[in-house]
DNA sequence: TGTACATCAGTGAACGCGCGTTCACTGATGTAC
DNA sequence: TGTACATCAGTGAACGCGCGTTCACTGATGTAC
């Protein structure tokens, strides 16, 4: 083909509005963000979005797709890599802090558009589901990790690995909103930390 | 007077438009809930919405700050009374698992209300600055109990009480968003069974 | 490689519904005698 | 307590803007020869 491209391919297109949708619902919300606004911050028309997207509601819902398929499942994926890189647990919990992994961390990432998502999919009994299982699969597999250390270590977590797990991940969770409100209030390592001090705890 | 009152008295309809306010929003989203949606859940017309408030961003800073006034406030509040009654720490933290403290707390009483209002302050600046002050107090407040039982038990927190505040508070708000998504996987005990075990992790 | 044609991705004007807001009104409440 | 009047809380029809969605179109890309 001699001719040069002129146009983005299809697939460009697609995420260029993904990406466009996810900025301005961000700033705005799901509901104050208009096809207008993504269709400038993408750079095409509002036929262009039509084009590739059946309606509003199915742009929020293929964010959210990606959103808990790539963001959080690659987030607690890349925790397990550090798990099994490093045989002990402290330097696997200091590597956790890794901008890489922060990266990865939607809620770590771009909260507020994690929280707008969430909201999207508690009002809607289908991806309500997916959250549900999403959150269930994350919370086995940090529990699975915490049961391995402690079986390492041979030690006992006190009130369970289960109730453990649920406490790293509402802490990281919590966190996550309260250095939104007020970012001064948490240092960058303040989530390795504690978890480092509750290590010790659990296993000392 | 002898006339009968058949109108409810302007305070009567603003706490109404403010209630149903609260629902719609909690329901619909603060973008989405629409001022007939609000009126018709008071069962007033929406002139009388434009009587008592003068647009629609008035009745969400309404209920904003009440949010912030009363309830997070209130919850703090009675936290501080359960620790005054009580001296074994265990028993104060036993206390706040009643069903009163689970109505005050705003999070825990009607959490997608809260994420909507917080969401709605976090995108105004002047908002913003509220939620940054009433997150500090609470923090400061909540430090203020742990360093009080550290006191009396004579022990040193680990990590110290700035951290150990921030895990609880972080925790409280993580683990009301994770039942808010999958209500099974929490105990109602779980918050005060955690604490119990942190406390007890820390003063040994 | 070049040409002719078919397809279809992206354009942008137009449509119409829904929602925030206004306003002329009505009748209940408050006040003065 | 009863009456006359002023005030103003609440009514609901009307307005018009903004936004989601549609559609007739254009010109770039893909294909066949």
């Amino acid at each position: 083909m001699s001719r040069v491209r002129t146009r983005p391919t299809r697939d460009e297109t697609r995420h260029r509005l993904l990406a466009a949708a996810a900025d301005v619902i961000e700033r705005r919300g799901v509901a104050a963000a208009t096809i207008e606004d993504i269709c400038e911050a993408a750079g095409f028309s509002r036929g262009a979005f039509y084009s590739n997207f059946r309606a509003k509601d199915e742009i929020v819902l293929a964010l959210l797709d990606q959103h808990l398929n790539e963001s959080l499942s690659e987030s607690l994926s890349e925790t397990e890599r550090l798990f099994d890189r490093y045989d002990d647990p402290e330097q696997f919990i200091l590597a956790m802090e890794s901008p890489e992994r922060q990266r990865n961390s939607a809620l770590g990432f771009n909260p507020m558009l994690y929280m707008e998502l969430t909201l999207f999919a508690l009002r809607n009994p289908a991806n309500r589901t997916l959250l549900v299982e999403r959150q269930r699969s994350a919370h086995a597999r940090t529990k699975r990790i915490i049961e391995l250390i402690a079986e390492r270590l041979d030690v006992e977590i006190p009130g369970g690995a289960a109730d453990a797990a649920t406490l790293i991940m509402a802490f990281d969770t919590g966190l996550s909103m309260h250095a939104l409100i007020d970012p001064e209030s948490c240092r960058p390592t303040q989530f390795s930390d504690t978890v480092l001090t509750l290590h010790r705890l659990w296993t000392s």
